[in-house]
DNA sequence: TTAATATATTTGTATAAACAAAAATTGTAT
DNA sequence: ATACAATTTTTGTTTATACAAATATATTAA
């Protein structure tokens, strides 16, 4: 017999994040914009002009999934970021952030920080702190 | 800008929720049912032999998503549920879990009540609630 | 009764995700 | 050099998801 506690906490890290989706999702979608595609970008930018191949960009996303190539594709479209095949060694392709997708990050960024404050301005700082340290000790 | 407490707690949530599906879904894997459907033949052994109709059933679902018909149907393919329309109300459909449903579930949840305990065998029992409490309200 | 509105379910469609396999390139061992 | 294995990316296919519209029935009000 599963404990309640146990149960509990679960279900509620599966619906709090669905909840956090939810929110996130409705930034997202105003912006036509996808989390993942929002992701590539962060990661993008991080690298400082640093060029990313795909395999550093899918080991940094939250969601590691098999496509992004083709999450890159969209945001070529956007023209938001630009591919071309890396010098040295061209199994790999080096992938930049443009200066559109940088403004574009820049622009929808502090919604997104405001948004995830407001999601927890239920919990001191304290507590959010205990909460990481909870969670990062389940499912490892 | 955002503070780094809000931010790890966030990512901690999102992260470990993937985490847990994962582990989850292998079990699943496993049984070849999916997570949805497996919480749809939960809902329905609540029921003890009353029936339900797709629309109870959606707003107990976790992933609340429009596409319970779908699900049921699959269900049904397995033989694990069936479905008649409403005597009392022919809009509604009343499902039901069938013995072979019953069975197969019977079998399966112990496996996954057992993995749930071991993703979170790293917390006490208060450890726990606590983070369940605080989950509570996050997004609310 | 008729029309309008609400409810419950189904269907269609477009998009996203998961998974496996293919293609291209590089590295290594003989 | 050749063959074999490993790495990186792309592509194809199947399944899942989200959203909107359609259908059928029931309820309400004129």
């Amino acid at each position: 017999m599963i404990k309640k506690s146990t149960r509990d906490s679960i279900l509620s890290i599966l619906k709090t994040s669905l909840r956090i989706n939810k929110k996130l999702n409705d930034v997202f979608k105003k912006y036509e914009i996808s989390e993942q595609q929002f992701n590539i970008l962060r990661i993008l930018r991080g690298q400082r002009g640093k060029p990313s191949s795909l395999k550093t960009i899918q080991k940094r996303m939250v969601h590691l999934m098999s496509n992004t190539t083709r999450l890159v594709d969209k945001l070529i479209l956007k023209d938001f970021v630009s591919r071309e095949t890396c010098k040295f060694n061209r199994r790999k392709i080096d992938i930049f952030i443009t200066d559109k997708g940088l403004k574009f990050l820049n622009e929808i960024n502090p919604i997104i920080d405001k948004s995830e404050e407001l999601m927890t301005t239920n919990l001191s700082e304290e507590e959010k702190n205990i909460l990481t340290n909870l969670l990062n000790k389940i499912a490892v």
